[in-house]
DNA sequence: TATGAATGAGTGTTCATTCAT
DNA sequence: AATGAATGAACACTCATTCAT
């Protein structure tokens, strides 16, 4: 007999969701399923989160909050813009690596038109926050003479994600299409750097982008 | 009554399944509904495509070869490197946008792990001679001395393509994260040119760079 | 409302499945009418026994172990050799005729070359005891000297459940083949006195037949 | 392209029925298999033989019309009386074995009650010589003091017929009950001397099978 | 005579959801 | 808080049968 515990129960029916929705999509994950792996009763999901929509819409709020505080965490205000850029880069990277249910609920997102988002009263100013700080990065560099003017942050910030985000959604196509394994650790090691490569070109100006080719041929 | 034309009732079924199962992806996709909009008998789809997966396989094998045979018909080989990949990256872009299908048939896929296409013996062979223009085209800028000659040929492909599918995929949460319409016609524009540019910067020589940037201020 | 008792609903989709399967075969019955004639939900089937196949072979099980618990209520240990013989062929006879659904399981599960048992762990010890007790009985018989020493008890067995088994299973061509009805009261008994007779006739010794045939002239 | 041979279509459709009917019964056969097994077109199934219940009362009659003629080319009455009886019974249990595809169309159309047969006027005409060769033995045999005179011929025919049915028909369930191979060839043997025995017995005076088991213990 | 396309009613099975305890 | 029984609508898929040529 567990103890009753509201909300561990809550969480292990949140933690079982989103894998199961990112592995599934929303339409082919299965209620017993994820009952079944959080180990607690269906009906406490419905009592919980009040129907498969209302469960999924949790999980993707949880997951781009999960997504939007290891970002903050990053701490890039204090590095040098260059430096901030990449390491922004990388973070993406490696969350989409690290944590592949992020891609799997954002595409079943996007597949049902973000109407789970829609009520969501919170979410914009989950988002907010991230979108200041490239705001500020990016304003940085372009006073210290690094970045170039013509960067719009929204552009900028989808082009990031895009890099690693498509790589990583259409791995198994790609696999095929490219008649490559895309998920080595060289292959991943390799994206990533052409990734970053491909963010300062298009952000540095041409002095920057010299000086920093003298130093190190990788960038 | 509808002439017994085998073709014609094969073709219906697959435009509707493609149509359908971009929308719905394959779980949400209903076979009554794809029968109903090929104005065929379910059966039939049983009959020309042997299962749900079958005409699956089917949809995705056109939507590529579609997708293969307007990119052929670009004629890339005889225009100036520059110009080839501009042209692209363009047409990559017009055509999610034109046939926002591929994008949801391609993320169906993927979700399944692309095992619908481990079969499809010739599947590999509808897209090899796209690689091959793409690594001609670097080749051809590489020795000219317009294009760095540290650009892979796969990774620029996948950069190109994501930039305009990550984009529209996630147009959705992205609306909402960014507070910004993204389909709006503007929008849709900005992002072509932020392709390009994005593009270019990666791949051209600083001094192809520089002298493109003195004619015009959008690349 | 009825009560939430799930043995009882086990209970009633089991008999309406022995009944429907024995009068429809495995292939042709149907799932709604068993569903229907429970009075329970259909999925309920689904959630007891897992699919059709299952539910087939639960009602065979179960089929089987009435009969053998009939069966062992003979007491036909305490009988002398020849009553116990005989008792045999007339409890056989009238368990067919009593439940007819036997037969009809039977046929449906040799039609489909007794898969539904093949895992059936428990269903060889169902069967175990009878064949032990036939064995008995005609060692017993043999030691007395009213029974022949060249009698299998397998064979007997067998030929005592063919005897009833086969004129009831094929009563309706039978009925129009002899141009008889196999079925009235009169035919009835006058099969279980000549499916006695020929029993008798096959098993005990001569010395002891004729002196039977002195007494009374049925057997 | 086949020749348009009308006689021939029908025959082989009308083998493959009576096959595809023996293993899966009237339920479970399919006419597309039959149709594809038949190497004709499914439209020629309905051409013939007007429906899938047509189908199978032809497959039906045929079946006993072949099963008849055999019985007639045995000759019985040039025969002393019980070797004829012995032809009966081994020639009943060989061509069961020879023809599997009879006990099954005759447990499928007892299934459906005989409702094939009801309206099928020849049939009766087909199976009435073998009950008069029947009749016509026995009463040889009466007469020359080799039978009994309590001997019913319908009665006496099922049970022949039964011994072998029977022990086929339930050979899968059976194989399991009595754990043990009821189709080796050494099975078949026994199971047919054993036939054979306990018909003799149930026949022939006493005096009769004193006689016959100083000559062989065989019976 | 023969063919393949087409049909509609069903068939086993699944699923999100609710009820009763 | 938690459970397991129960529901009904739907789902992919099948089948005997008919149409058009």
């Amino acid at each position: 007999m567990r103890p009753r515990d509201a909300e561990a129960t809550k969480d292990r029916i949140l933690m079982a969701a989103r894998e199961e929705f990112a592995l599934a999509g929303l339409g082919g994950a299965r209620i017993d399923k994820i009952a079944a792996a959080a180990d607690a009763n269906k009906q406490m999901i419905y009592h919980y989160f009040g129907s498969k929509d209302g469960l999924f819409t949790a999980a993707l709020e949880a997951e781009y909050a999960q997504f939007r505080a290891a970002e903050a965490a990053l701490d890039l205000e204090r590095l040098d813009p260059i430096e901030a850029l990449i390491k922004q880069v990388t973070f993406t990277w490696r969350y989409y690596l690290d944590f592949p249910g992020f891609i799997g609920l954002v595409n079943s997102a996007n597949l049902h038109k973000a109407r789970h988002l829609e009520t969501s009263a919170d979410f914009q100013q989950i988002n907010r926050p991230f979108l200041l700080r490239m705001r500020k990065i990016i304003a940085r560099g372009v006073s210290s003479g690094q970045f170039r003017d013509d960067i719009d942050p929204v552009q900028l910030q989808i082009t990031i994600a895009a890099g690693g985000y498509h790589y990583l959604n259409n791995r198994f196509t790609g696999t095929i299409v490219y008649e490559r394994d895309l998920m080595s650790a060289k292959a991943l090691r390799d994206r990533l750097a052409f990734n970053v490569k491909a963010i300062l070109r298009l952000v540095c100006t041409p002095g920057t982008l010299a000086k920093m080719e003298k130093v190190s041929c990788t960038a």
